[in-house]
DNA sequence: GCTAAATTGTTGCAAATGCAACAGATTTTT
DNA sequence: AAAAATCTGTTGCATTTGCAACAATTTAGC
């Protein structure tokens, strides 16, 4: 059994979400695979929620280097309210065509004092960034880890409680895998051969098993 | 110009507050330094509001590793909804005698139908993990760097910008600033070393300035 | 003010990791 | 279907990093 996702139109009826949303001025767009999506409009704290496909939030150093925040699926929800005003830039890429609504938060707050759906939307809200929080801490717990290893069995157990299963299947590519654990790729598929040769995990193709 | 940080009581006036506390059953507890702040209670939603003191927020793993996940000051807040069912467990530890009161999430939910300062202090609630999220995104930016110079200068830049000024004093101890960047300390030192001979930074006991 | 505990600062050495540079496989684009 | 682009898998080598161990200094507890 797979931890719940939560939804953040759950407990409002599809009708009532309607009126609400377009009450909010709420704005959907689409955006085709590899588009950047904009989410940054000054003086404004707008919430973008992923309606269909996926996209990555992508942070690019002054290097070049890139690196892979999160995954966004549908559901998901990502903001300028969320990112640092003074760190590096972040952006949203689309990985698929997909569909995004964007409504302002500042609307959705007034608009609590006289729709309990609103409300009912704000708590939604909070469940989803409590669950970003902990995807967040999660990531943070396998960057803490102090060697390739250790951040591999650490990645791959926490699939496996994910799915609760030994055998899951990779999400990633091993070039995004690497660039999600900021690891060196080549020296992650030399460890991912010491755990095959070591017998602690199986790897037919992207699918992964841990054999302890 | 430091960013300036949400207060969760914003907006509230104080006797309102107080009613509102009182109304929500919240509990106000104290503790000691070097305490372990519990704040799980079974099938609870606890929001654990940091009044006074600081404390920090500890992961530790079985081989006995420390990390330090967030450090937590006044205004701050922590809560089991934050935190994974199933990644290692995570401590909240007093550094200094603080006081904290826990609020049920569910219950001051309830509260938004009948008062309006239950959402404001929700929105405020809402404020202050938005923060958070930034803050976790801005740890996450400096363990996805690729060296321990990179996360030195990344963290003093951070630090720079937080502060707005290219000299400032480090809050952690060498020892936890280690454990903040998930490296090894004597390393660290080296490279702090290397730092200054390459005149990057000056450091007097704790003392940090860009020089760059 | 004394003692114990924690932190800082240092080093040699071994091991882990990143880098560069490939070839082959696979996927995507035209 | 051919060409281009991306991803996988591998290796040698240099460098970085962690580990262990210690003395010196500072801080905290009694």
């Amino acid at each position: 059994m797979m931890l719940e996702k939560p939804r953040i139109y759950e407990n409002i009826e599809q009708k009532s979400l309607q009126k609400l949303l377009t009450s909010l001025q709420s704005n959907t767009l689409f955006y085709k695979a590899n588009q950047t999506i904009a989410y940054s409009i000054r003086n404004r704290n707008l919430i973008g929620i992923m309606e269909n496909g996926e996209a990555n939030l992508i942070r690019f150093d002054y290097n070049g280097d890139r690196t892979i925040i999160d995954e966004l699926s549908p559901g998901d929800i990502f903001s300028d309210m969320f990112i640092s005003t003074y760190s590096s830039e972040l952006s949203v890429i689309a990985t698929t065509n997909c569909q995004v609504t964007f409504i302002e938060y500042e609307e959705l707050l007034k608009k609590c004092r006289t729709s309990q759906n609103a409300v009912i939307l704000l708590n939604n809200l909070f469940q989803v960034i409590s669950k970003t929080l902990i995807k967040r801490n999660e990531r943070i717990e396998l960057l803490t880890t102090r060697s390739i290893r250790s951040k591999l069995l650490a990645y791959f157990e926490l699939q496996s409680k994910k799915y609760n299963s030994k055998t899951f299947n990779l999400s990633y590519s091993y070039t995004d895998l690497a660039d999600y654990l900021a690891i060196d790729r080549s020296a992650m598929m030399r460890e991912l051969r010491a755990l095959k040769e070591d017998k602690l995990i199986q790897d037919v193709n992207k699918k992964i098993t841990i054999l302890y």
